[in-house]
DNA sequence: TGTACATCAGTGAACGCGCGTTCACTGATGTAC
DNA sequence: TGTACATCAGTGAACGCGCGTTCACTGATGTAC
């Protein structure tokens, strides 16, 4: 143990290593012109490897858009953990607010990609960031469950304000996202707006369950 | 007058159809692809002129796209119309959906070019969309004003409203395009659940600003 | 430990294809007189 | 109404380019003995 021994790089190790270089090439790009428009020519370019390289990896761009689709919800799930330790049931609105807005900054990419390809081109990649967001739908419901004045509803009522909720998030991280940069003004309107809007929907629907505004059919 | 004269059809006449020609070829073919996946050459071959002709109406593929968003928003624009005809105030709800609905199943392919182009590829299609979709939901949110219950909310607050409705609706129009056809039940469900989330989204709204639920705070 | 062979990530040439765009053109329609 | 000229929507050949994919290959790494 002399601290200087030479690290044996394995070949499987410098595989993976190109395969993630594939990944991280092909988000980026891909921000520019959607997965659809991505070239495989263009991601080995920016790799460094040889077009037929690429096949080393991934067998077509689809495939290669649905690992990433695997890796985007990766950085959406961790929205909810981060959620999960921080919960201050005062605070919850706010901070799950606070929470998404940190995660969109950090992982920009990442929710682009998501946000794009969930209504773009290739199919299999939108099938795959659909079932990923069901998936991730129930996951919120059970969440959402233990806030005060939700405990006793309906499973079908909880999936209705699940999918609100994540429709709600969806539609703030894409205000984010589409914000021009540098305009702190801009993102903190965005911030207020998603704030409010989660707000009217949790304290909305907890007072349309359980005493519905006369003069506006709740059935 | 015989009922027989020949219709003299002008030259602009002909010009004007082949523009529409050129237009209703786009929309269909950009379905399958989204509209950065659609070359003039396959536009040209569809409508039956040479691709050189394209030149004659549009400038690009991107002008040709801002034209569309245009057009598809006059299909959008007839859902408000058509919910303010009707307008019941008990069934508010309940006819806005069915309205919404029904306007998706008939220009399927207007909201679908919406709802990818809104965050597909093209910047100034992108630019345009957001842009009527900004005027749409100032339009929605002077109707909503009516209601009963809102007619005393701050813009601010009326804007926030809006902009969740106009959001749910998106959501809506998606998971409609979405669904496979042929399938009545799917899309009875989707119904339900949009009636649900519009009534949380209002009633509770309503309920937030004049009785907060305790346990939650409202600032 | 040394040798002989297998594996396999990456190479480089070559292919046929559809693309956007240029250019000079054609001939029907429109207009001035 | 007839004639002479202008307009202009659509034509067709040609271009260079980037694309996905095939194929036989190289040489470093891995493995069996």
């Amino acid at each position: 143990m002399t601290g200087m021994e030479q690290r044996v790089v394995t070949r499987s190790e410098r595989k993976e290593a190109t395969r993630q270089a594939i990944l991280d090439a092909a988000l980026t790009l891909s921000a520019q012109t959607g997965l659809a428009g991505l070239s495989l020519r263009s991601v080995a370019k920016a790799v460094g490897i040889v077009p037929t390289a690429f096949y080393r990896h991934f067998d077509s761009i689809e495939e290669l858009g649905v690992a990433l689709v695997d890796e985007a919800f990766a950085s959406l799930r961790q929205v909810l953990r981060d959620i999960r330790r921080e919960m201050d049931i005062t605070r919850v609105i706010d901070d799950s607010v606070t929470i998404l807005v940190r995660n969109v900054r950090e992982r920009r990419a990442h929710f682009l990609f998501i946000a794009r390809e969930r209504v773009g081109g290739i199919t299999a990649v939108q099938d795959a960031v659909r079932h990923e967001l069901g998936l991730f739908e129930r996951e919120l419901a059970m969440d959402v469950a233990r806030l005060p004045g939700v405990e006793k509803w309906s499973p079908e009522d909880l999936r209705v304000l699940a999918n609100l909720i994540v429709g709600s998030m969806v539609s703030t991280a894409e205000a984010i996202i589409t914000a021009p940069p540098g305009r702190p003004d801009l993102e903190r309107e965005i911030v207020r707006t998603a704030e409010r809007q989660l707000r009217m929907v949790v304290v909305g629907a907890a007072n349309w369950v359980s005493d519905p505004e006369p003069g506006i059919d709740p059935d």
